[in-house]
DNA sequence: CTGTTTATGTCTGATACCGTACCGACTTGT
DNA sequence: ACAAGTCGGTACGGTATCAGACATAAACAG
């Protein structure tokens, strides 16, 4: 088997690190296909690896005592999992999970925790990340608690399609329903306005996006903010 | 003047850092006063001054592009700000005020740097913190999703009363409608309910907990989850 | 093709919360 | 003591969203 080649990886931060990062990394990742579902960390436990996905979207859940849950993240190609690893925090009390099936590069927890520790450049990369994250975080609270359903939508929309590579999202109202924290039908009636405005199209399982910009223009006062704070931090992505 | 005595300080980071970490520390605090609506660090700028709280409490807000906003987190002695400086950021986008006037320890932002640079346990520390102020943020996120105004009051007033030091809180229901991002009749009346419940007493500018207890098992699935979070990463209060 | 599952669309009534306005009560300054 | 400002209580209509149930429709499995 061939080594990885840095340039041919999609990951942003696999990209992004310094080619000798990447050389010490490389002995140690491993290709995963990630299907839907497949967690990638569990509350409050020890995970063994890190995940550095190249394709899919992940997301980041919290729950509350009685069940409650909701969204308070999502990871594609942008990023890595669990952020939490460059935190010395040893594990996080949420429940990381494929949302649209993807792959992914891998490497045992201790190994990166190991690495980071003799690489400075690297360390830093890993924690603006982690403060990218904690600001997507910031923002879905800030939206949560102040904007209407279509809009928090219309924002979960354009981030996934920032993490995809065409304009199909594959999920259910059902688990979209789940990750903005709403009823079921209160995502049907929303859909149902953004497809009447002509931004996206949606079909049993799918969701199309078709004016990019216009659904840009609709969610302004929700999207964007978090998403500049990354290229700040971390740098555009290809 | 006296040397600062880490057995005197009430800043649990303070306290908790090794002997030989708060001896470096030492020489660059410097003690200040921090009236009511103090900032201790201004949206997407480089702050000057790390703050260690002794007393009192700051909020952390989050703000929209059309200028929606709402708290994402507390600070008080239990804390530093900006956590995002052992993150590599140089800024964040929040602006970070004081809600509760007090008293801290500050050291220039660049003094720190360079100490959290050489010392791994003190980094580590801080690292910690900066994860439990995420899962703060976390939580509230999923807090304002799901939770009702009287719930989310009274975490709030369970929070900020964690970071007091008797039963009173000094703040006006305008104020709290922002933190909250509700109206301010809102809070009237959701601080009536509570008050109905005998679990606080409030006064024109103040909130007064009566019943800690009970306070506790109103919010219970509200409340609690970061305060575990914070334990187990950071260690208890004093 | 048929029955079963899964996903979506729709309805009805309830309710939590909003926007706005207004008024009284307390506080402060002169 | 009086005016001016601040803070809190209350009311009214409006609406976004909920809770739950039910009906269709597409996908799937035999």
């Amino acid at each position: 088997m061939g080594e990885i080649r840095q340039d041919m990886v999609r990951n942003n931060l696999l990209r992004l690190m310094s080619a000798d990062s990447f050389g010490r990394l490389r002995g140690d990742l491993e290709w995963v296909e990630l299907p839907r579902a497949f967690e990638l960390s569990r509350p409050n436990e020890a995970c063994p690896y890190a995940y550095f996905p190249e394709a899919g979207i992940a997301s980041i859940v919290a729950k509350s005592p009685e069940g409650q849950q909701t969204e308070i993240g999502v990871i594609g190609r942008d990023g890595m999992t669990p952020a939490s690893l460059v935190l010395d925090a040893g594990h996080d009390p949420y429940s990381i999970f494929m949302q649209v099936q993807g792959e992914a590069y891998r490497i045992p927890y201790a190994s990166l925790q190991a690495l980071i520790h003799e690489d400075r450049d690297l360390h830093g990369l890993l924690a603006r990340y982690a403060q990218a994250l904690a600001v997507q975080s910031a923002y879905t609270a800030l939206s949560n608690a102040v904007h209407h359903i279509d809009e928090r939508l219309a924002r979960w929309i354009l981030m996934c399609h920032d993490r995809s590579d065409g304009n199909e999202i594959s999920l259910t109202h059902e688990f979209l329903s789940i990750m903005l924290a709403v009823r079921r039908p209160s995502v049907t009636t929303a859909l149902h306005m953004l497809e009447g405005k002509k931004l996206i199209y949606s079909e049993r399982g799918v969701i199309i996006v078709r004016d990019r910009a216009a659904l840009e223009a609709f969610a302004h006062d929700v999207y964007g903010e978090c998403e500049k704070e990354y290229e700040r931090l971390i740098g555009t992505r290809p």
